[in-house]
DNA sequence: CGAGACGTTGAACCTATTCAACACTGGTGG
DNA sequence: CCACCAGTGTTGAATAGGTTCAACGTCTCG
């Protein structure tokens, strides 16, 4: 049997009011970054915030650009790139609701060095680099937080690294997907769904492979009946036995 | 013409005397976190910095263990590992005299991933991650430092994974080699030493690839007269030539 | 001097890429 | 409304790059 349904993924295009004054300070409260810190302080924060709505596919910024603002999706997905000079990207992070990237600090490198763009159509916060970096200034235990957020960052990439080096495709593809149901998974009746466009490109951006392998371990996966795809989505029907493929052959 | 000479890398045994309370004031002072920093508060906070003499071999900490010191490299390397379930293990980092790793903060995750081992004898600063943070909270600068040091190696990171997704094992040791010639290299008449006692596996593991491989690729670039190089010790005779073979073939 | 760690080289093998052809999907414009 | 087309996904076959296994050489240190 194989008829796919449309894409079960939720793709309805971000509104203008979704991107208003309330959810701006309910995003920014949300963060683990503002969590616990005063109400009035928050107000001030989010005052020197502004707001940018951007469709899907457009480009926040590119490696080279200057870095000297400080992003924060409010509400759709954002995909963090880093290019190759042989044409073969690195799919580095999804961002959801919630997260930041950019760049935090005026001390830190003069441009980007790698490129964000919207997966979906999207509404993000930003700030001058410049200004956050006195509002880390003024509370210290906000600076504290960005310093174990990052530090989590890095362990984060060390991992991958590992898994790029040391495991076969396959284990990577199985790690990639249960990580992706644990950040971005949504209960559906066929299973995990993970609630984002996702192209076999993308996917394999993120493993780090082709676009044709990762098809094929999709194939295989999909007709031992561990995960269900179609068009630009993919669920997990089976996460143990996903789990299971991260160990063995 | 095979004669290798004797390793020209500098091995002396670190003496007690290096760890020196001399020494740890001119060692903190030289940080990026502290520099700029008044002499009163420097000595407050040398005070809370134990020093720990290794040797070689050593293990600083191993991945699991509780996370809740950072250490500062007073005199010395120390190699930083990432193991693999399958045995395989990847070099992320070999630090240097006034680098630090471990844990900033009691906020992060409560055991280390990685490994600490003393690539050589060393002598290295260590303070409770608890007392780094109350440093921290007591000065912002030093924090928002630390977070553009951690932005760096996030990039860092992420610019590994590329290389090891993207480029062939010639040009990702070439890459390698030049990086280390860059942080870790000496001036001598046969060219830029790499400056610490490096086996065909730790190259390996910082490459992503096998000792064979590596073996095989330092050959030729041996016999095409790029670089020069014996047991434990590696020197680029011509970094230019280097550097040509990070674009192409 | 012997033993063990380190390094080199060869040959077979294997995994994943590459190249290519084809199928499906969804949206656009005639 | 249908036809078309570009983007997306699938599958096959050939290829290549690197690993693996193995044997041997060399250096260092006790």
């Amino acid at each position: 049997m194989k008829s796919r349904r449309k894409s079960p993924v939720n793709t309805v295009t971000t509104e203008p009011q979704h991107c208003s004054i309330d959810l701006r300070l309910k995003i920014l409260s949300r963060l683990p970054f503002f969590s616990g810190l005063p109400a009035q302080a928050l107000q001030q924060i989010n005052q020197r915030f502004i707001e940018i709505g951007y469709e899907a596919g457009n480009f926040v910024y590119r490696a080279g650009d200057p870095a000297e603002r400080l992003y924060v999706v409010a509400d759709g997905k954002v995909k963090i790139l880093q290019h190759a000079p042989g044409g073969r990207d690195v799919l580095l992070d999804l961002l959801t609701s919630g997260e930041f990237f950019g760049s935090l600090t005026t001390l830190g490198a003069a441009s980007y060095a790698d490129t964000a763009q919207l997966q979906t159509s999207a509404c993000l916060l930003s700030i001058r680099s410049e200004d956050f970096q006195q509002i880390l200034d003024a509370h210290p235990t906000l600076a504290l937080k960005a310093i174990a957020i990052m530090a989590e960052r890095i362990n984060l990439a060390n991992q991958r690294l590992l898994q790029v080096v040391a495991l076969p495709v396959e284990q990577r593809i199985a790690f990639t997907l249960l990580a992706l149901g644990k950040k971005l998974g949504r209960r559906q009746e066929n299973g995990l769904l993970i609630d984002v466009p996702l192209s076999r490109d993308d996917l394999a951006e993120m493993a780090g492979t082709t676009p044709e392998t990762a098809s094929r371990v999709l194939s295989q996966l999909q007709s031992s009946g561990v995960v269900d795809s179609g068009r630009q989505w993919i669920a997990i029907t089976d996460v143990d036995a996903l789990e299971q493929r991260t160990t063995q052959s």
